[in-house]
DNA sequence: TAATATAAATACCAAAAGGTCTTTTTATAT
DNA sequence: ATATAAAAAGACCTTTTGGTATTTATATTA
């Protein structure tokens, strides 16, 4: 479905959120084992996220990653097309370039609800309503609970 | 959205399915000229489609691909498992291996009917389905009509 | 049967995705 | 001030995807 960077990207971002709900600036250690996530590879994905604005960092003792809280929630779909592009979320299947009522691919009416349905999602949805669903208790980001 | 492989895939055999209507029986440089998609790239891929067993060809002068008109129509889904494997058309957003009601991703709710839109679309639709609507005439496998 | 047109097989190359490691910078605490 | 604990920067490496080119096998036609 989605690279593993956008999937390492937007469960270490939700989980950061989480951990900022409870006073907490989580670290990279700390972020890569709690995703299950390649440590190295999540450092390079979170500083790359953190250099485009998405988030805030500190460097030094006690340092870690957190949201401005006075910034609008994020949307899936920036995050998604930050990591993958933008075609990537809303192109044609068939992969035409101009799949249009006018020169429409062979499931193009039958598609065209379904990609309305995965904008909508990902423009509804962002990292801030997913980071509250898991911090009320019912939602996961690990295969499976801790012991 | 799909691999290069993928699209190429569907396009080359939908456009295939549409001569054998027509009583043709296409080669591979007139299929990848009509699909646009890379001449050697697009072989490759035939090829792999014909030695498993999704269609069949002739070697020779005179030769090209075809479907068994005998057998039943091949589904979407068919190909797309075999080209990206299965988890990619009906996995986890999150890429969680076990996400179900029991532990589910933040998302598996809103997800989970999108998922079923894709697989029934995927399951329903046959390349003789979509070849029968471009041999119809109302849907295109290219960019731009041809002039 | 010889030339030719085609798919099959195979080897190779390039770009992107996925991942690791080391060094540098910077903030904090002692 | 110094030691330490963090993120930042950047150099590599591996695997997968995307693509090209060459050679071989085979069917048709002249």
């Amino acid at each position: 479905m989605f690279y593993k960077e956008t999937e390492y990207a937007l469960r270490g971002l939700v989980y950061i959120q989480v951990q900022n709900y409870k006073g907490m600036r989580p670290g990279l250690a700390e972020i890569a084992k709690e995703i299950e996530a390649p440590a190295f590879y999540t450092a390079k994905i979170l500083q790359k996220l953190a250099k485009q604005g998405f988030l805030l960092s500190m460097k030094g003792r006690g340092g870690g990653f957190y949201f401005d809280k006075d910034k609008a929630e994020i949307q899936l779909k920036d995050i998604i097309s930050f990591t993958e592009g933008v075609n990537n979320v809303s192109g044609c299947c068939f992969g035409l370039k101009s799949c249009d009522e006018n020169n429409p691919c062979p499931l193009h009416e039958q598609y065209k609800p379904i990609r309305e349905s995965i904008d909508k999602l990902v423009t509804e949805e962002t990292l801030q309503s997913l980071a509250r669903k898991v911090y009320e208790g019912n939602h996961s980001l690990l295969d499976c609970l801790k012991t």
